[in-house]
DNA sequence: CTTTATATACATACGCGAAGGTATCTTTAC
DNA sequence: GTAAAGATACCTTCGCGTATGTATATAAAG
């Protein structure tokens, strides 16, 4: 074929990046050959090459679509001017990105992908590298909002803002991946609301608290 | 070669285990060929093919070494006897497994190859099975003995013994991820030990206890 | 106690398809 | 005209399955 105008290249980007997502949660990406990529796109390997280089390229662009998402998790967790409570803030940041993980079935499948559809080995560096620093970043928000509601003398002195942080991070964590692995047996949104202030509940600062062992 | 006595043949047998729990560890399951494995553990493909039939063969032989692991969890959070807090208890149980992960190398290998090193597709489906049986296994002893301490008063009735199961076990598996993931960026079992007594401390029934929002 | 028979425990060789990389060709937008 | 946007063809590598070879452990038979 021939030369296409900017936006049916672009149109073709696209529907590879859809054909990645569905054959590499289908196969997994080390089982995922670039031509069933380029045949449910509708094309060859020759556009695949064209527009990632190779597959690697492929996953790491199909990569910047979840991490839009966490960037949204992120705005969603910086305190928009002074709300009333940080704790209370998060909590709904928090819902609100587990809602939008439910509603949307595409972003379910590529956090699928990437949690248990690809092999974290030497060749996927760049791919594991990028995850890890959204991840602290998620974290390091957390922190700054645990450390604000410690300063309004919210938080219990138990929990350290580091620890505090940690903890919800590892959480959430563990929800997703019991979701992501049940084909919802529960539902995340529920759950997840009901652990986060559950665990606020716990951490905010109360006289009268009992302390175990 | 020819035929061998039957204990060098296990020897054999548990060499390529060992072998395939480095190679799969490096190359990841899918990437990794069973040449490879066969030389590191000094013998050919035939040897691979004879023990296990095929890849998954091997794999799953792999995966029972880990199920061995979680059965002394279970094992672990049988409640013995009439001991005095089911909670402590629990606690208890689930710090000692974390040691064990900790001080037991080829036990995170193995965790980690079969959380990071792994596609669960299709043709994974009864390691996969498998896999979600036990962790079901060991969500219903968390049940059972969050039961137990409802009985005898301990509980908060905020949380349910089911709700309290599946907070415990994402909990508990997130700061798995999170470990296995970080290369030790903390200590497995503090942290750990430090979540749990402060999520049952929390959960625990005491009377003065501020409900948020 | 031999001898024989058979299953065992691998090694070697062959065949083959699958998959990725690269080079070249073809149009067409700009 | 030139470079973009792909299609097509070719080549090579890799890895699995299977088939077959082979020497020995082992047990039964004589």
């Amino acid at each position: 074929m021939a030369r296409r105008t900017k936006q049916e290249a672009d149109e073709t980007r696209e529907a590879l990046l859809d054909a990645a997502e569905q054959v590499f949660l289908e196969r997994g990406v080390a089982r995922a050959s670039l031509d069933e990529v380029a045949r449910v796109a509708g094309c060859t390997r020759g556009a695949v090459h064209w527009h990632f280089r190779d597959k690697l390229g492929l996953f790491l662009a199909l990569d910047e679509r979840l991490l839009l998402l966490q960037d949204e998790l992120k705005r969603r967790l910086l305190c928009n001017g002074t709300t009333n409570s940080p704790l209370r803030h998060m909590a709904d940041a928090i819902t609100g990105a587990m809602v939008d993980l439910e509603e949307n079935p595409r972003r379910r499948r590529l956090l699928t992908i990437m949690l248990q559809r690809c092999e974290y080995v030497a060749e996927m560096a760049p791919a594991l590298q990028r995850r890890r620093e959204a991840d602290q970043q998620v974290r390091a928000k957390l922190r700054e909002q645990f450390q604000r509601a410690a300063e309004m003398g919210e938080m219990s002195e138990a929990w350290s803002p580091e620890r505090a942080a940690l903890f919800l991070h590892a959480l959430i964590g563990g929800f997703l991946y019991e979701w992501l692995r049940g084909e919802a047996e529960f539902t995340l949104s529920g759950e997840v609301n009901n652990a986060v202030r559950g665990f606020l509940s716990c951490a905010v600062a109360k006289p009268g608290a009992a302390t175990f062992y």
